[in-house]
DNA sequence: TGGCACCGAGGAATCGGTTCACCCAACGGC
DNA sequence: GCCGTTGGGTGAACCGATTCCTCGGTGCCA
């Protein structure tokens, strides 16, 4: 079928370990064969195969990103971001998706499909409950993680208290204090972004003196149509939020729909913050904690291919900061309340 | 290392020969020689080296999906689907990012790095005028395209020409008459599907036998701001339009976006529709026509497979069903018009 | 009863690089 | 002038499956 390094070799008049080493750039070969077995190889338009260098070396020359899912802004962002950097690299990118569905998905375990197959893993944002997360994990191949930590496993995140509580402090700055919180649901596990935003809003908030109400607390399962439910909820208290902090950007924007839904103004009547960044949030006027989800995968990747070069260096968790961007969403709070009396001017 | 196809043999008293027929199902092994052999790989949980596999084969077992973006919505939706479908045929999922921004991307051309690496391509929207298209064709291995087709490889679009006149009917039922168009740039090249939505909404104002104002044209380059810089452009006419086609839901969130800047209401006092089926388009009540984005990426990566399988049968182009979803973006034109003063109708 | 087809199975060549162990010539130091 | 070094390069043994060819043994049909 196609040509083969011993064509190569053959054509310039040199051994096949000559080729192998002039063409990967390894040294012990002299800067005036090299150039010529490079010349050869390009017009004989020889191109090395994958399965037979990969067997021999033992090196598969790819990495798998494993994720809950693809569709996701989130998710397809850093994705993105990982891209860029092993495709520079020269590196495969094998997506393996690991549903929640997985009574759905056919096909054999993700942990098996991956035992020789990559060199290492990227592993973006799945719950450390997920036993398929240990699996992955007891292969014991180079890996780095986005989003979540575990132990012993190095990993790229933002300071999610840090963020909840840049976000909090803004309403309290605004001169909020019925403050209500969309999370994702009542029970969290630790070492979860959710977790780490809840007890972020929860710091902030004691630090003010600022008592929290267990009544101002909705779960929007981070989903928009989530989010949209949760706020009307909260928009159905006795006494409603005049602020409310939303654990993610697009449980914000379904509490934005049912804001206006109510007749509220955002920033006005109620204001509204949330956490992520998301594309859409510009566009929709949303005060957000916005992190660098891009830069997110691009450092894990590049950390992880540091550490199949280097070794494993002690397993270091990578923070990055994120920044409160303010927009129409949030704005003090409101002299004459919308609660008993309706007059939304 | 790890375990070979060897001890297996040995652990089972049998030939590699048999163990690898027995393994991969292969006919001319005795039930029960099989069976036997598959307990014994379990308990010795061996896992079979891809690498040698390929090699030994010819076959990668990986598909490779090309794509000139994936953080945006129809990029990553699209994937989602192949991801489904590839998984379940415990195919490889190798991605592959062609930027524009060929000068930003290091490592080596696509067409290259794909060569003698996977078995087959699916192609997602890559504009035909691309060189780097050309090459990946030339590789002539197993390919399925997916939102746009180019003669001889098989694809899976919308009818884009159908879905535009859905969309404009749509508009045209409703009274409208004035109507604006977002386009991405006024160059278009032709079998992509800016060119023949286009075309559909010409079609269907000519079959209305309603004059098209090229006054009335702007364009959003398939982005938000676009489509908000477009908008504003259609507003500040001296006859603006009282309803707008936008060629793509996010050229018509930055429309919708715009008329807010301008107070003017979507549905009420100027009609918007799109089309793609964005995620957001739900929640922000915009009318559009939705195209299967999942199903035509499983569709594609199906037709692939059995592409792979059986040979390539003629190259057939798969069209796809849109449907128009009405929202509250649209209704009917204004009596009192925001504009001089004009009766519809 | 003598082929004949077929089934289950083994032997061994192959796939196409990588790399280890060597080898040779030239060169420099003493 | 001898020896140790080093740079350039070769041969061949792998890496771990797949698969073609061969082969003995059965059951079946004529």
């Amino acid at each position: 079928m196609g040509i083969t390094i011993r064509d190569v070799a053959e054509a310039s008049g040199v051994s096949t370990a000559t080729v192998s080493r002039a063409l990967r750039g390894l040294p012990n070969v002299d800067e005036r064969t090299r150039a010529r077995v490079q010349r050869i190889a390009g017009e004989l338009d020889y191109v090395i195969s994958p399965s037979a260098s990969r067997l021999a070396s033992g090196r598969t020359g790819s990495i798998a990103v494993v994720t809950p899912y693809i569709a996701r802004w989130f998710f397809s962002t850093v994705l993105s971001g990982v891209e860029g950097v092993l495709h520079t690299a020269d590196m495969d990118l094998l997506l393996t998706c690991i549903g929640d569905h997985s009574n759905l998905r056919q096909g054999s375990p993700v942990a098996a499909r991956l035992r020789r197959r990559v060199d290492g893993m990227l592993i973006i944002a799945v719950p450390p409950a997920d036993p398929q997360l240990q699996d992955l994990i007891a292969l014991s191949m180079p890996t780095s993680m986005i989003g979540l930590t575990t132990a012993n496993v190095p990993s790229v995140t933002i300071d999610d208290v840090a963020a909840a509580r840049l976000a909090t402090q803004h309403l309290i700055n605004l001169g909020h204090t019925r403050i209500g919180t969309i999370s994702g649901s009542p029970s969290q596990t630790p070492v979860t972004a959710e977790f780490d935003r809840a007890a972020g809003f929860a710091q902030a908030m004691s630090e003010a003196d600022i008592e929290v109400d267990p009544m101002l607390e909705a779960y929007g399962h981070f989903s928009i149509e989530g989010g949209e439910a949760a706020m009307t909820a909260l928009l159905t208290q006795v006494q409603p939020p005049t602020a409310v902090f939303a654990l993610s950007d697009e449980m914000a924007f379904g509490a934005l729909r049912a804001l206006r839904a109510h007749d509220l103004r955002p920033g006005i009547d109620v204001s509204v913050v949330g956490v992520d960044g998301h594309d859409m949030a510009e566009y929709l006027g949303l005060t957000t904690v916005v992190q660098p989800v891009v830069e997110l995968g691009r450092i894990a990747a590049e950390s992880l291919l540091a550490q199949m070069r280097e070794g494993p260096a002690q397993p270091e968790s990578t923070q990055v900061a994120t920044q409160l961007v303010v927009r129409e969403s949030t704005g003090p709070v409101a002299r004459h309340r919308s609660v008993p009396s309706k007059d939304a001017r």
